[in-house]
DNA sequence: ACGAAGATCACCT
DNA sequence: GGTGATCTTCGTG
């Protein structure tokens, strides 16, 4: 793999911000960099989950099961999760071990091996497709279930990086998460505005049965 | 043991 | 814009 610059502070810097809340931490992931399966992406599209009774739309909101169990771990750690059958996507853990807090990886530029990204992702119809979305983002990089409760800061299979400049604040946005069922008013979604690789926003929209289909839902 | 839903994606019209 | 794929996980009986 491509070695590229880093700064031993910055990556102890790194580590304290993911010790802490998970909205900050969410927010100063971005332009982080991931890699694996020779593949870095830069982080370009966040989510934060928040632990246990806090958060509606989070894995951990009604307790510590078998699947959530990294969430609850030491920060920096890695939250993988299989979901619709087919799809892996990454987390950061955050927050004090104990506590479950996780950042969903949403989108990345991928910057470095650009050949073997797109022979994972050869429905791809663009770069800026490789990794937009967070399964096509663990497809992109090889990251599967191998990867679960790893610490990303070390030397592992799978590194998380800081940024080689930091994003600054003029150039984020922030809103409602993707595909959550509740909490549209929490804003705990951060891109980089206009980035290319940064998923569309669609509201989420629960699968009904047929029998379903005809028959009013309540709003709440 | 069973069923329903899911932090999605690709492909169709 | 709509829908099928595909299977794990967890709550309930």
């Amino acid at each position: 793999m491509e070695a590229y610059p880093e700064a031993v502070d910055d990556l102890a810097r790194l580590a304290v911000l993911l010790g802490g809340p998970v909205v900050p931490a969410a927010r100063g992931l971005l332009g982080a960099r991931l890699s694996a399966g020779g593949v870095t992406v830069r982080i370009t599209e966040v989510e934060a989950y928040a632990g246990t009774a806090q958060d509606p739309a989070s894995h951990a909101h009604r307790g510590r099961t078998p699947r959530n169990a990294a969430m609850f771990g030491p920060a920096g750690h890695a939250y993988v999760y299989f979901t619709y059958g087919m799809h892996w996507c990454l987390n950061v853990v955050t927050g004090p071990d104990g506590e479950a807090s996780a950042v969903l990886v949403r989108a990345g530029e991928v910057v470095t091996g650009l050949a073997q990204a797109r022979s994972r992702r050869r429905a791809a119809r663009s770069d800026g497709d490789l990794a937009r979305g967070p399964a096509r983002l663990c497809a992109a990089l090889g990251v599967d279930r191998s990867a679960y409760g790893r610490n990303l800061l070390g030397d592992g299979p799978v590194r998380l990086r800081p940024a080689l400049e930091p994003v600054p604040d003029p150039a984020v946005a922030a809103g409602p998460r993707v595909g959550v069922t509740g909490a549209h008013d929490v804003p705990w979604r951060f891109w980089i505005t206009g980035d290319p690789t940064v998923s569309a926003y669609r509201r989420h929209v629960p699968r009904r049965r047929a029998a379903e289909a005809a028959r009013p839902v309540a709003e709440t």
